[in-house]
RNA sequence: UCCUCGUUAGCUCAGUUGGUUAGAGCACCUGACUGUUAAUCAGGGGGUCCUAGGUUCAAGUCCUAGACGAGGAGCCA
């Protein structure tokens, strides 16, 4: 029985065994040639190249090479051999060809020339057939599994929350509800108000928006969590940064305060930038030509610039002092607008930044408040071309300040509860951040628009794929 | 949700002050070429000009409404 070597394009193209007998799977990018010869570019997802196949068509049967066209599917015995031509090391000349599946060429939707992302978003169900889509679905594996062996290396713990919670929960936006409420009858209370009692849970329920604060509870008995999962927003958001699905990585550290937080992102961040340089250097590069010609200078950048640290207060008399024309006027107090964020990161610094003391009034609930009595321990790390890529904070930990601070907001205490307890019983210093997945793949990936770093997006209207 | 722009062949787009039968490149099909590199060359087929109304002798072109898409803003990650 003859040896085949089994591989995939990545390693055959790797190999130096010439004059092997090899096997090789995959789609057909294209075929061209002559009478006598035909040349098949054939892709199977392990790497951005092809693998050129070589097919002597007096060999073949003339119908089978008909079947041959961009899209279909083959299995392709041969002999790995140095290439002849110019624009390849290896290929393989076939001396058996199976074709699993055909696709012919007057509905198949993909071409061998170039289509808009915008085309291409339309034929979800298609695109990551394409180099550009194979190559950022290659690097948002690269950077899942880089997330786990950076947290796993340090001491973390993979800690999964929930994704349906009780809906009356605080943060950010507006939740998708889960019910097993007939829609059409439903049941009311006297005051002509839905009754979920009889609802699944017993209660209204929701997607969750975050796992923070689950998160805390795992921090405060773990010692060093993360979170990485979906996560849900019903905003009518439609713009390039934002999801109605997404993933985010939360993690949450007992004993962190927010200085060492601040460490831990920026450390945290540049370990996925080399991880993506180092491995994916081929998808990268090829994003970079096609896509984004400065994509792989501002990764270097990033990574060998420490990023500036800066208080919102001083944030604020840069800009004040700037002299700049902002369609938002500043002044202490104002949540900064996307023009500000990038005016301080892309202009006065030209690198990323570390913002951090926000007003507590323009920040969430639970983030620890100063000596001052004005500004709570926020960060936000600022990116390039992105804006803000991670949110965070150190925690309060005292029960009775985090208490007046839920009373003030007139937030709801029964539903929060058993996060208001963890102050009661063992409390301690802690910190945390927030990195939306598909905003880090942006910067990673150099695409403009975040429904092209996720296989399948979900926004407003769009749920076909 | 608001503002701006867009929607013409499978794809990317042109189409002048409203005027005869709506064009190009690529893709596809046919043919040519002994090794191509998003092959090349020649020929061919292919259109609900987003939808519905309206103005006009005449609408792809002007008006109104709607649908869809993109960019910016807000919300945020």
């Amino acid at each position: 029985m003859t040896k085949l070597l089994n591989k995939n394009v990545k390693e055959l193209l790797a190999s130096e065994e010439f004059g092997q007998k090899v096997v090789v799977k995959g789609w057909v990018r294209t075929k061209r040639g002559n009478k006598n010869i035909a040349f098949v570019a054939l892709n199977d997802g392990s790497v951005i190249h092809n693998i050129q196949i070589v097919i002597e068509t007096a060999s073949f049967e003339e119908e089978l090479i008909r079947k041959i066209t961009t899209g279909s599917c083959l299995c392709v015995e041969g002999i790995l051999v140095a290439s002849s031509g110019q624009g390849q090391k290896v290929e393989i000349q076939a001396t058996d060809i199976i074709v699993y599946g055909t696709a012919d060429p007057d509905v198949y939707p993909l071409q061998k020339k170039g289509h808009s992302l915008e085309f291409l978003r339309e034929i979800a169900y298609l695109r990551p057939r394409t180099n550009t889509f194979g190559a950022v679905l290659r690097l948002r594996h690269a950077m899942s599994f880089a997330i786990h062996q950076y947290f796993n290396d340090r001491g973390f713990f993979y800690f999964h929350t929930p994704l349906i919670t009780a809906s009356d929960c605080e943060g950010a936006g507006a939740m998708f509800q889960v019910t097993t409420l007939d829609m059409n009858n439903l049941p009311l209370t006297p005051e002509g108000k839905t009754d979920y009692s009889g609802d699944f849970f017993g209660k209204q329920a929701a997607l969750t928006v975050s796992g923070q604060l689950e998160g805390e509870l795992g921090a405060l008995a773990l010692g060093k969590i993360y979170t990485f999962g979906p996560t849900f927003r019903a905003e009518n958001s439609n713009t390039p940064r934002h999801l109605s699905e997404f993933w985010m990585i939360e993690p949450e550290m007992a004993f962190y305060e927010i200085k060492e937080n601040m460490d831990l992102a920026e450390d945290f961040l540049k370990y996925l930038i080399r991880y993506a340089l180092e491995n994916y250097r081929d998808d990268l590069d090829f994003l970079c030509k096609m896509w984004d010609n400065e994509l792989i200078d501002r990764l270097q950048f990033v990574l060998e610039n420490d990023f500036v640290r800066l208080e919102y207060t001083e944030g604020v008399k840069i800009l004040m002092e700037s002299g700049q024309k902002f369609e938002f006027p500043v002044s202490w107090g104002i949540d900064l607008q996307s023009e500000h964020e990038r005016y301080l990161v892309e202009k006065h610094f030209k690198k990323p930044v570390i913002l951090t003391n926000y007003p507590k009034d323009i920040k969430a609930f639970y983030m620890k408040q100063n000596e001052d009595g004005k500004t709570v321990r926020a960060m936000d790390v600022l990116f390039p071309k992105i804006g803000e890529i991670i949110g965070g904070s150190q925690r309060e930990e005292d029960y009775d300040k985090l208490l007046s601070r839920v009373q003030e907001l007139g937030l709801s205490q029964e539903s929060i509860w058993w996060y208001l307890d963890t102050r009661r019983f063992g409390t301690a210093p802690h910190s945390g951040f927030g990195l939306g997945f598909e905003r880090l793949m942006l910067f990673i990936t150099g695409m403009a628009n975040i429904r092209d770093v996720i296989p399948f997006p979900r926004t407003p209207n769009n749920i076909e794929y």
